[in-house]
DNA sequence: TAATAAAATTGTAATCATTACAATAAATAA
DNA sequence: TTATTTATTGTAATGATTACAATTTTATTA
């Protein structure tokens, strides 16, 4: 696993600093979209000295990288997510949680708006999310 | 015209300022979901006493009514669009224009996903536009 | 190994959009 | 008119992000 990750990490030349590695194991595991401080907050107790400007760096690295997508979803912190598959993504209104739910949508045909290049697909859903629905 | 917006917002509780029709009308006419600054700077040589303060007020007070939409695309600022008929957008990744296309998804089954209530549907595409293409 | 260079990480301060809030002005009702 | 509500404004606070210089760590070379 960690070889597989030094691996991914050589192909892209991005030096495998535990730092960054440590991010993306987190970034892996974590399946709700955590904003810069969740992340910082999470590992700083493993990293004593990590700064939150590292964790800016770092996934600034891994954007460019195609390792890692921004979500944008109105709220006034960005939220990042390891780039795995496709899938769209359910923002509920009342609680902000973001729920990863598969495409809806066909893939788009490249050439569907000609002389636009479409590089990138993002399919928003917002509504309410079944337990919010209860209460 | 006017009246049919005095109508508009009557229907909608909303009353009739000047300020707020002027920034209505101005959503109107601007095609491209203008920022609060631009908004600001727009309006400001007309209404000399307009405040930014009044312009998030506004746009607060018309999403509320869901006459206008926040678009989010990334950039450090929160733009703006009247809800008129449902599009989608492109995101110019070069020169960060935002343009309207015509909605390229079927529409969505609400019951897609089993316990959540879909409200909405924004789908974002991102990549080159025609006049980036060219340079 | 030691010395040097390059890269990664860190802390502080600056930036800038947005919000909170209290004060003023304008509109409406009594 | 006076009182009350609503709209607008200006200032200050908040908070996420970025700039940047300093430090630490890692890699390279002698």
């Amino acid at each position: 696993m960690s070889d597989n990750l030094k691996d991914l990490f050589s192909k892209l030349e991005i030096s495998p600093s535990y730092t960054r590695m440590r991010i993306y194991y987190f970034l892996e595991s974590s399946k709700d979209h955590p904003t810069v401080d969740t992340i910082y907050k999470e590992l700083v107790s493993e990293l004593p000295t990590l700064s939150k400007t590292t964790v800016y760096n770092v996934l600034k690295l891994f954007i460019e990288k195609e390792l890692v997508n921004e979500v944008n979803i109105g709220t006034n912190e960005k939220r990042y997510e390891l780039i795995n598959d496709k899938h769209s993504h359910f923002i509920c209104k009342v609680c902000n949680k973001i729920y990863d739910i598969p495409h809806i949508c066909r893939p788009i045909d490249e050439n569907i708006i000609p002389g636009f290049e479409i590089l990138d697909q993002e399919v928003n859903l917002k509504g309410i999310c079944p337990s919010c629905k209860q209460n």
